[in-house]
This record gives C-alpha cells, structure tokens and sequence, in this order.
RNA sequence: GCCGCUGUGGUGGAAUUGGCAGACACAAGGGACUUAAAAUCCCUCGCUCUUUGGAGUGUACCGGUUCAAGUCCGGUCAGCGGCACCA
C-alpha cells in the first residue's frame, strides 16, 4: 500500500477533471437527466490577500450539494465568477502605480489556482468577471433601461460621505454611522447624485418574501429594513397670528389616527419647505434660522444618536387647528422630525409617543390622555382571573400619562375623545379614518423606512454611468449601440476632496456631443457602485458568451423550466448580504421582469446562509488581531479533502464557528483511516448482513443531512459506519463502493483514487447516488427501554415490528418479579420499537 | 424600545413526531507497541454517592401540561442578530 500523498493525489484528479470537463453543465437535459439545478454561491471579490480560509465554507457546502446532485442526476450549473469592481484594487493600485485591471487580472489567477486546488466542482467555462467590457456592457444596459423607464434620477441631496474612502456610500452602506468597508467616519455631504428608485418596489419586496425559501432570520432582515408602516395622512390647517383666515394646509403622517384628539402641538422638520412661505409671518425668525443652521451641521449620528434630549423652536406667530376639534395648536420645529420620512411632519399626542412626551415635557406643553389601559383583558381573563386582576391593580397605579406615555395599542379603551370614547385602538382607528376621509382632512397612507438607492460613486474602478448632459436636452442616454462604455485610461486614479470622479479630470473622456441633437455635452464622470455588477450575475452564467442579448430567450426558458420556477434553485452566501446585495438583486430582477428580460418575479427559489469562520480565540479573523489561517499552509499540511472535511464538520453550517487545528487533525486522521481500507478488500457484491442495516441508514442519513445543510451530522455518520466496517476486520467491494460513492462530495480527491486503486470500475464522478431500501433501514432486532413510571427500569431486545402486546409481555418478563411487587398497573404505554412505560402505584 | 433567534459535558457539537440526553469528534487521563519520542491501536471520560451490582441527579433559572419534557406552554435571566427620534 502506497502512502496517503494527497497533494500528489489531489493535484492528479484535480488535472483530470480539468482535461475531461467533469463539471460542464449543458444548456439541454441529456438524456437520462432530473434536468437542471442551478446552484449558486456568492462570487468573491478577488481581493490581494488571496482565499480567506471562510471562503471554503460555503463554496464547499454547494459544491456537496453539486456532486451530490449531479450523482443523483441532475444537470448541475455550479459556476464561478468575480466581482471585481471595488476600492481595495483601485486603492492598491494607486499605490503600487498598477493599472486596476493588472491588479485584478493577478488576483483573479491567485484565486481560481486556490478554489482550483481545494477541487471545488465550479464549471469554469461559465466564470464571469463584472470588470470585463463584455460583461459590463449588460450592467450598462440595465442601468440605461432603468433610466428610460424613470427609475435612474439626479438629485441634490444630502449623502453619506466616507472620509477615508472619499465616496458617496448608500444608506446601506452604512452601519453606526460608519463606512462598511473601511470602519471610518461618515459625515453629510450635500451632493448632486444618481438615485434608483428600489422604493417603488418597497411593497412587492416584502410582499413576494412569501413565496421564497429564505431563513426566517433573512426575511425578518429585510422587513425591518424596508419598514413598511400603515397608518394616516391628516390635514391641518395652519393660521398665522391675528389672521382670521387659514392660510395653508400642512398634512402630516401618523400610525395612530385614533389619538387625533389627543394632538396638542405639531413638528415639522427644520427643513420643512413651509418655513419659507412664513418667512414674513415669524416673529422669531432669527431663532428659528440658527436652529436650521445647527440641525444642519449635526451629522446623522448626533442627529439620531446622542440628541436624544429633545431640542426645537417654536414658530411665533402660526399655528395648527386640530381638525376634529378646532384647538388651535403650536407649531414647532425640531430635528427629531425627519424630512425624509412620511411628511416631515407630525402632529404630537404626548400621551401616547414617548418622543412627544419629552419633548412636551422640555417645552412644557399640555398633556392630554385619550386612550386608558382597559380594565381586565379578555385573553387574561381567559388564562387565569387571579393573575389579570393582579396585573390591574399593580398597572392602573403607574397609569398616569403626566408621568409617562402610554403606548401599548392592544390594552387600549379611547377617552376623551368623543365619537371614539369607548372604542378599542384597533376600531378608533378605522373609524377616524373614515370621518376623515368623509370630510376630505386626510387618508390612510402606507410608509416606507427604505429610501432610494445612491447609486453614484466618485471613483475609477466602476462602471461607466452610460448618460451625456446636454445643455440644451438635460440627461440624456447614450445609444445602446455604443455600450460598452468602456473605462478610459487615466494617469491618476487618485479620488480628489471636492467629491469628483478622477473620470471628471479626462476632457476627452468628458466632453462628447448630445446623441440627440448634437450639441456639445458632458459626459456622466461618476462610476456605478459594487453592487452594480452583483445585482444581476446569475443569469449571464446562464449565456455567458452572448453578444447580443443579456441572456438568450432559450436558456432562460431551460433554467427556469419554461418560466415556471426562479432561475436559481438555491443560493448561499452571507448575512451581511442581505440588505444589500441580496435586496438589490432582488429589485433588478423585479425590474427585468417588469420590462420582459425574465418570466419570473424573484430571482433565487432558496436562500440559504452560513456562519463565518472565526480565529481561533473566537474572534472575527483579521490581520491585526494576527488571528489569520491561511488556505496555502493548510492545503500544505492535511490536504484538500481534509480542510473540506473539517469546514463541514466543525459546527451548524449557519451558525458561526472558531477555527480549531485540533479538528481538522481529527478530520486528516478519518481520512487516513479510510485509505486504510484498500488494505483488506474482500469480494462481495453485497453488503454483508452484519453491516446491511448500518449501510442503508447511512445512505439515507448522508443525502437526507445534504438537503438539510447538515453536513456535520453527514460526516458523523460517516465517521460512525467506517468504525463499523473497520471493527470486522474488512471491508468488501460492495461497501467500500457504497462508502466511497457517499463521502465523494465531501472528499473528491480521495475517494476517486481508492475507486480506482481498488479496481472499483470507472471513476466515482460516472456513477450514480446509492439507493436504500426503507424496509432495510431497520435493525431485525432493537433494544427497548422499560420504564416504570418514566424511569428506566430494564432494556430488551425485541423483533422489530413486533405487536404490543408481545412488546409489553418481553418488557414484563425483562422486569422480574419484584419491580411490581405491592403495585397496582395503573396505565401500560407501549411505543413500537422504542419503550414500554408502566404507570404504577 | 420593537422584531427575530439562541442557551446541552473540559471543548465543537448530536438527539424525526415529546420516548434511554451527551451521537460523532476534539482535549484530557491510563495502557500497548518503541531504547525513546512521534504516529498508530486499546480502555476511561456530565456531576454526586457507591458494597463496583448499581443508586441518585443533570440540557440557563422558576413554574405548568404529560405516563414521559432538551423538545410543548407561561414567566425570569443571559447572549446574538436586525431595526430604531421612521411619528
């Protein structure tokens, strides 16, 4: 028996499957196939520091998936592509004095000689790269539909700036107020910016989560995020001091409709519009104008953050008439009001909103209550009387909304409030709604947190944004014919303070001629942002070649069964992906479908996602913490197929797991073990009756264990039936075909080499998925528990399947006499196969 | 504050529908082989008693349902993730 040389094992069928094309999927089922599966994982940014040793965790997770597929049949499309567009490279180059696409074109190689050596199945005749005109030219297209159609729009806006980073980033982007990539400060900057509008989608984002397969954790994500809200746009009037007549009408958006009553003041942001038409009319305008310039200067975190103390001014000579009422109100202004939100203004029931309480309680406004804690609840009462009427009693004393405001909309009775009084939150609301909406002061209205996506950047390693500004037709869209766009050569890629592109600096790049009447114009300088490229990959692995259409008619109608399930059957990759890429490819597959590019409105049937793989002190790996594993040292030290063993078996696959040398030596040593079974084959053509059971189970468990990601519980059973195997001294052909063809996935190199060592026939990848017979799967004999009142007072062995009356009479005679002795047999439980209970006194 | 999730040995983690808690590994301890070490193989391994047969106890905590609870229900505590001055 030779040695386990894996690097000379893995590099040998790695060249194999190269040179046979393994894993090249066809555009057509062959002709015994399942038909396609397209399984994805999210490409990488082909970074410098090369694969991170998390990388292999999903992509090998899939890449199971693919050759557990592909055995059972199925024609699987597993591709690979890169996402290459991004600051890392353009910053490296800048400092290395390297052209962005060397730096890429080296570090694409790095990557696929790395993903190549860990032998994941990817079809690399399908591998995309999003810096490639060829490919861009499409991410253009996109870009220019979506203008055509008013979903790309220029505004002058207040964005996020990164100071390290010095670009526009997106309200996604941002996480506590810093940059998502570099971790630096982000300060407001007001900006002139390309938007798309993934807000007109706000809704069928949500609505459509319902009929995908996401985590529960990913769907929740993406609700908070586009936090839809309902409720009601009011209509006041305003009046300015000594005037009789009302002069404007302010409406204001609220989710409690049913407080109307109980508005004693209003808000409206230091931005609101509105300041200026009163102008003239404010006595306190000098106030009013250094708070503007204060609320102006604070950057979003103190804004949110630290100003929690509520600050505002007064508007001195204009206030509100509360429509149910006629109370004239006072009008304030106070950067707790948002203007981007609803209709940056709102009318203030102290009483019911914990903002408006501090802020009357700062300003000394009156307090009015209109909703009371309902005595006794009809779900308590239901449970248990005792405990509601003790919760009454303790609540009703803290129940003053002086002191407090009371929020809770389900425990609710209106006050107050006249044609409400007596009324649940729930029927107020429906019923001030209605009465508004009779007289004309307001409607119910739907709110979205989700804003527009900033889709500018003012960087060189993006995108071309495909527009021309003409002076005389505004915006205007270059012809298709002429995409790709293609990124001009510059000398310096270097951002520049004032928040231009480096593009801006190039004035043959700039300065071009308006493709609709001809006159001079300047082109767009701006670069689209990483997500750009990322929002629509999958489908180009689809037809990757295509010149002529994003994807052809034909393939899209095989990959998604004729339009009648989501292009990609499942897709994997991060959390931190899913209010990002994940949202946004989700929008411009909306959009593609709206337009006729596709025939399904979601993109992705199934998502799935892993947990990281931390350092080995539990932390998030990274250079400064020196926590780092590299994939080179490990592919070295125990191989390929160890490093893919131990990345599957070291925890839940969704669930984040520390780096441990200890288990991938466990996993090394599992494998050496399995190497050893080539020391003693027997003959057989079938499964020896001793191991027929265990074989059958495991075949069941290892597939079952793939469709549910749990390959850690996969691998321990396989763990568990080589221990059987190699406790009877042999293994025969039979098994050790079984056993190879179900750890394959797992540890492609391996298993393929003892195929053939052992003169198995052909290669494991020709093959086909073991089957199991159900009826097989049970032992002909099982041990049952005997328990006397829950405790376990014997074990038996019994025939499997046997009746429960023969089950109860072997748990009895297993007992013995005295056990029951002075008993009385109260109830007998028996269970088939698993335990008899008996209830005795 | 709102929404979602999770709490199991020294460690990573297992436990279809409620049915023997701790699979499979790692680490540790003991033994075999060896001049020795590494590697490999064998044994022990939740905790507490123990006459070495076993007995009790144990899945964050308190309570409930049940013949039976890691699993279901109510409450508490701790941790993780998303949202958050979003009206």
């Amino acid at each position: 028996m030779k040695n386990y040389d894996y690097t000379a094992i893995e590099q040998k069928w790695q060249a194999y499957w190269d040179k046979h094309e393994t894993f090249k999927a066809t555009d057509c089922d062959g002709d015994s196939g399942k038909g396609g599966y397209f399984i994805l994982v999210e490409f990488p940014y082909p970074s410098g520091q090369g694969l991170h040793i998390g990388h292999p965790r999903p992509y090998t997770a899939m890449d199971i998936l693919a050759r557990y597929r592909r055995l059972d049949g199925y024609n699987v499309l597993y591709p690979m592509g890169w996402d290459a567009f991004g600051l890392p490279t353009e910053n490296f180059a800048i400092k290395n004095k390297i052209h962005p696409a060397i730096v890429t074109a080296d570090n694409i190689k790095n990557f696929t000689r790395q993903a190549k050596a860990i032998g994941f199945s990817f079809d690399w005749s399908r591998e995309i790269n999003t810096t490639d005109p060829a490919y861009y030219k499409w991410t253009q297209w996109i870009f220019l539909q979506l203008f055509k159609k008013g979903l790309a729009y220029k505004k002058e806006m207040a964005v996020n700036w990164c100071t390290s980073c010095k670009v526009v980033l997106a309200n996604e982007e941002v996480v506590d107020n810093a940059c998502e990539r570099c971790h630096s400060e982000v300060v407001r900057k007001v900006k002139n910016q390309w938007m798309l509008k993934i807000t007109e989608y706000a809704q069928r984002l949500i609505d459509d989560l319902a009929d995908v397969d996401y985590p529960a954790r990913v769907k929740s994500s993406q609700i908070n995020w586009i936090g839809r809200s309902t409720g009601a746009e009011v209509i006041f009037e305003t009046k300015c001091s000594g005037e009789t007549e009302a002069n404007h009408t302010m409406r204001v958006y609220t989710t409690r409709p049913d407080t109307l009553f109980g508005a004693t003041y209003m808000v409206i942001s230091p931005e609101h519009p509105y300041i200026e038409k009163w102008t003239d009319k404010l006595a306190n305008m000098g106030e009013v104008r250094a708070y503007q310039e204060k609320s102006a200067k604070k950057s979003d975190f103190e804004r949110t953050e630290l100003a929690k103390d509520k600050t505002g001014v007064k508007l001195d000579g204009v206030f509100a008439i509360n429509p149910v009422n006629g109370a004239q109100i006072p009008i304030f202004i106070s950067d707790y009001v948002l203007m981007s939100y609803g209709t940056g203004a709102i009318m203030a029931v102290p009483a019911h909103d914990t903002r408006d309480h501090a802020f009357a309680k700062a300003f000394n406004l009156p307090i009015i209550e209109v909703v009371r804690r309902s005595s006794v609840l009809p779900s308590d009462l239901a449970k248990n009387t005792v405990s509601a009427l003790g919760r009454e009693q303790s609540e009703l004393n803290q129940g003053n909304v002086q002191s407090e405001a009371f929020t809770d909309c389900d425990s609710g009775v209106m006050v107050n409030s006249d044609f409400l009084d007596g009324l649940s939150v729930e029927d107020a609301k429906v019923k001030i709604i209605e009465w508004l909406a009779q007289k004309g002061l307001g409607e119910p209205k739907v709110n979205f947190k989700l804003r527009d996506w900033v889709f500018s950047r003012q960087r060189y390693w993006g995108e071309p944004i495909p527009l021309v500004d003409c002076p005389k037709c505004g915006w205007v869209s270059i012809p298709e014919s002429e995409l790709p766009l293609k990124l001009p050569e510059v000398e310096s890629y270097m951002p520049t303070d004032n928040g231009e592109s480096p593009l801006a600096a190039l004035d043959d790049f700039v300065n071009t001629t308006c493709p609709e009447c001809g006159g001079a114009a300047k082109r767009e300088t701006d670069t689209m942002p990483q997500w750009a490229g990322s929002s629509w990959y999958y489908l180009r692995y689809c037809d990757p070649d295509n010149t002529d259409a994003l994807i052809s008619p034909d393939k899209l109608a095989y990959w998604t069964k004729g339009g009648t399930k989501p292009i990609v059957d499942w897709y994997n990759g991060g959390m931190e992906h899913t209010t990002l890429h994940l949202l946004y490819s989700r929008f411009w597959h909306k959009f593609l479908y709206d337009i006729g590019v596709v025939e399904m409105s979601e993109p992705y049937a199934k998502r799935t996602a892993h947990g990281m793989i931390l350092g080995d002190d539990g932390q998030k790996m990274s250079k400064s913490r020196g926590n780092v594993i590299n994939p080179d040292d490990i592919l070295r030290d125990y191989g390929a197929d160890a490093l893919r063993l131990y990345e599957m078996f070291v925890g839940d696959f969704e669930k984040a797991a520390p780096w441990a040398v200890t288990g991938i030596k466990g996993c090394k040593r599992f494998l050496d073990r399995v190497w050893n079974l080539q020391e003693n084959v027997i003959d057989g053509d079938k499964y020896r009756p001793e191991l027929r059971s265990a074989f059958h189970k495991t075949i069941k468990k290892v597939g079952h264990d793939i469709e549910t990601l749990k390959f850690n519980t996969a691998i321990a059973a396989l763990m568990a039936l080589l221990n059987e195997v190699t406790a009877t001294g042999a293994v025969n052909k039979a098994e050790l075909r079984t056993f190879l063809i179900l750890l394959n996935p797992f540890a492609p190199h391996i298993t393929e080499e003892l195929y053939e060592v052992c003169e198995l026939g052909g290669v494991v990848n020709a093959q086909t998925w073991c089957a199991y017979d159900e009826a097989l799967c049970k032992d002909n004999e099982v041990e049952i528990v005997v328990q006397i009142n829950g405790k376990v007072r014997a074990k038996a062995i019994i025939e499997s399947g046997c009746d429960k009356a023969k089950m109860l009479q072997i748990a009895k005679d297993a007992l013995g006499s005295t056990e029951l002795a002075g008993k009385t047999v109260v109830k007998e439980i028996v269970v088939p196969d698993k335990l008899v209970n008996i209830v005795a006194r």
